[in-house]
DNA sequence: TATGCGTGGGT
DNA sequence: TACCCAAGCAT
């Protein structure tokens, strides 16, 4: 349409064409993915594996999620195979992705879905939304990808590609109803599925944080950012609080057979119901960050230097402790022999701590 | 609306 | 190096 400047904006419809068509053409392969030519034959995604990539994806990279997706969908193929699963071993599988209760949240979606759905997953927004684990985002993609619902379906891509298409001069998250308008404006009525994905793939491969590939947008006719030549002012944020730091001890005990002291953390907060080696309390104290105290039980614990490893919230610095120890596991806690160690539910933070103390070890999951 | 919740890769 | 950021949810 024809502005009081005699510039042009493109219609909306016009833009989510050529938006499909850069689609149809450019989009990723990825493992949960139905092409947009099956679609066009008929073909439908299986609501299991939309289901499970989107929990997975959940402020996590593509690139992290595929080993987690295909071993999960080989081990667990149908929701009825994950629902029949114990806990613990869904833990352990998920152990490395980070955001923990997603994997809780995840087994309780499927043992409702495969006990008291007949196992399948609701076909609405509004049905999916009342599922553990999904929210708002997830709901709007599962609907629209799996089950071709016209729905609104905003991530942190699209909120990238919308504030920059509209300038849009208000923060995040602020401007998130204007997005949403934005989107509902563009959305086609024959391929809302489609349409998410290729949002979202445009966001991921051209319409990028840093050095946006905009020669090559299908959107570019249209966005205001890139008429003003400011991609990258976009999208405006809210500044963040700066990072405290807390320190600790964290204690390595081996048995003379190889074998390591873990317990299980407590079920609710941060790493919930993970597995750990013991440490002191996690202090915002800068002093005595080398101190042994704390120690689980008096042994000869010498110091193996120190992990740093950053939560989204706060720094963490562990000073790391190793012993040989020969007594029985104390309440609470387990010996982990060598062949067991790599696969139990040892988040990444703890992984470091072991490998600090035990450089010789192989602790690595997968590659 | 604000905060707590992981991790690894990119720049 | 020190950020930034990624297909968010629960409370």
């Amino acid at each position: 349409m024809a502005t009081a400047t005699g510039t042009n904006t493109p219609a909306p419809a016009i833009l989510t064409c050529s938006l499909l068509e850069w689609y149809d053409r450019h989009h990723r392969s990825l493992p949960w993915r139905v092409p947009p030519a099956v679609i066009a034959a008929g073909e439908r995604p299986d609501p299991y594996r939309v289901w499970l990539s989107e929990i997975m994806l959940q402020q996590t990279t593509v690139g992290a999620v595929k080993s987690y997706f295909d071993a999960f969908t080989s081990r667990w193929p149908t929701v009825v195979d994950l629902a029949a699963a114990d806990l613990d071993d869904v833990m352990k599988a998920w152990a490395g992705l980070g955001y923990y209760s997603r994997a809780r949240n995840l087994k309780k979606c499927a043992d409702l879905v495969a006990h008291e759905l007949d196992g399948r997953f609701p076909e609405t927004e509004e049905g999916l939304r009342s599922l553990p684990g999904i929210g708002d985002y997830t709901s709007a993609a599962i609907a629209a990808i799996a089950f071709n619902r016209p729905a609104v379906v905003v991530d942190g891509n699209v909120e990238r590609v919308m504030t920059r298409l509209h300038a849009m001069e208000t923060p995040l998250p602020a401007a998130k109803p204007a997005i949403r308008a934005a989107v509902r404006e563009m959305l086609p009525e024959d391929r809302p599925g489609d349409f998410a994905q290729a949002m979202m793939d445009l966001g991921a491969t051209i319409c990028t944080p840093k050095n946006p590939a905009c020669g090559l947008c299908p959107l570019q006719v249209g966005c205001l950012a890139f008429r003003e030549g400011k991609q990258e002012r976009y999208p405006l944020k809210q500044a963040k609080p700066e990072k405290p730091v807390r320190v600790g001890a964290a204690f390595v005990a081996e048995r003379p057979d190889g074998a390591v002291l873990l317990r299980k953390r407590p079920m609710k907060g941060l790493l919930a119901g993970m597995a750990e080696v013991p440490t002191t309390d996690w202090t915002a104290r800068q002093d005595g960050i080398s101190s042994r105290d704390g120690a689980p039980f008096p042994a000869d614990w010498k110091p193996r230097g120190a992990i740093t490893h950053v939560f989204t919230h706060f720094e963490l610095r562990l000073s790391v402790f190793h012993a040989l120890a020969d007594i029985e596991a104390p309440e609470g806690h387990w010996w982990s022999d060598p062949a067991s160690l790599s696969g139990e539910a040892l988040p990444t933070v703890m992984r470091k701590a072991v490998a600090a103390a035990l450089p010789h070890r192989r602790l690595t999951r997968r590659r």
